[in-house]
DNA sequence: CCAATATTCTAACGACTATTAGAATATGTC
DNA sequence: GACATATTCTAATAGTCGTTAGAATATTGG
């Protein structure tokens, strides 16, 4: 009520706050946090109508969350400030580590059906390096244009059929998407198995992968995002 | 409405988003982090009814940001992960790069009147090993006592004018409080400047002292909070 | 076991948020 | 300039949150 300039400051948290505070904002800062999208795309992607993708697009541009860049007639939105993402990883982290509701979940979707770990970043890096693997990035081919782990190859899931034959079948394919609550890795990981590959999990999406300090290949900013 | 798996792990997070989106529950937790307190003593620093208090400090133990542990007839509330709190500092970091408002608002606060900026913990370190500055926390004192900055005095601000004479004159005198919204040190200094001391400010809290790395004293979690 | 104290739970009001239909705006194309 | 397209704004409804009074619970000390 009484807007001291301390409280004016934290109300400004809260805004942050608040545009955190549902599923689908969440979502699609996580969608943001791989690649600029338009608000078409965005909607498509996440399965939420046009009207209120827009309407939650706008709750995160207010909270400062997000900003936008005119592309012709479309509307291309990008996350505001690279450490939001940070933000969602910190909410992960401390929800998993709290609720052992969260860790089985997570879990249910990241193990290895034959129960065994996903790879952790440090080791696929070294097995790279090492030309042991091959690393294949499953998100729409949108996403893995603008930015992904140095040496990954683009396989969106939906083409993982046809181009599974071109994939080397004398080393193992580890896959990556989206991060932590992204689950197209998981699915192709379990298709190719099925194939008789030897395959893994990333569970780290680029945003991650790049706060390791770890290279990541990234297209600069001009693109057109549709042709 | 379909709780999915992955809904459901985002709907936990955004439970968390919803616990930051309140001025009050933003204050409480910038409080804890600084020291475990009962329901009474929260109430009280943060000006915010008893009543209230309590309601808001269920919405953060359901969210998992805060747990609870009973010392006789009291409650004491403490932060459930020290990550915590660096959720608020990204926030706080996100809103200062993004809006002019809140860099203004926290500049009001902590800019020097002549115009000087704060101390850096770098610097500061620097100079309190060669013992070139007093260092003093002008927190309550049962905070210092759960966590100060290694080498820090206590003196709490409505201690300040009786305890200034004991202060050398000599060197510079440095405050802190709990961070980056806490108006405390300020104050302080503002106080010392006035009655012939070079004083500066530090910006940091505890928290984000210790999080640098840089030497906390710490008292263990065995003790009675009301005496 | 009773009283005293600290805290939480219940409930109810008003204020705010989500969703989405329909109108309005902005850009590009012919 | 008229038209098509992408997006936002306006408004209205249903649902959720904040606050706080009053009842309920838990612990300690007699």
């Amino acid at each position: 009520m009484a807007p001291n300039p301390k409280h004016a400051v934290l109300d400004r948290l809260a805004d942050i706050g608040a545009a955190l505070a549902h599923r689908a904002r969440l979502q699609i800062l996580d969608l943001l946090a791989q690649a600029e999208q338009t608000v078409e795309t965005i909607a498509l992607k996440t399965n939420i109508p046009l009207k209120s993708t827009s309407a939650h697009l706008r709750v995160l541009r207010e909270a400062g969350l997000a900003t936008t860049r005119r592309e012709g007639t479309f509307v291309v939105y990008r996350l505001a400030d690279p450490e939001v993402h940070r933000l969602i990883s910190a909410m992960l982290g401390i929800a998993e580590r709290r609720s052992a509701d969260v860790r089985d979940l997570t879990r249910r979707f990241f193990d290895d059906p034959d129960g065994a770990e996903p790879v952790t970043a440090t080791e696929l890096r070294r097995r790279l390096d090492r030309g042991e693997v091959t690393l294949i990035d499953v998100r729409p081919a949108d996403e893995y244009q603008q930015a992904h782990i140095a040496g990954a190859h683009s396989v969106p899931l939906d083409t993982l059929a046809r181009h599974s034959a071109e994939l080397p079948r004398d080393r193992a394919v580890v896959a990556y998407c989206r991060g932590a609550t992204c689950v197209l890795a998981a699915t192709a990981v379990r298709r190719l198995r099925r194939a008789g590959f030897t395959a893994h999990l990333l569970r780290d999406g680029v945003p991650d992968w790049n706060r390791r300090g770890f290279p990541v290949v990234r297209q600069p900013h001009t693109t057109r995002v549709h042709p």
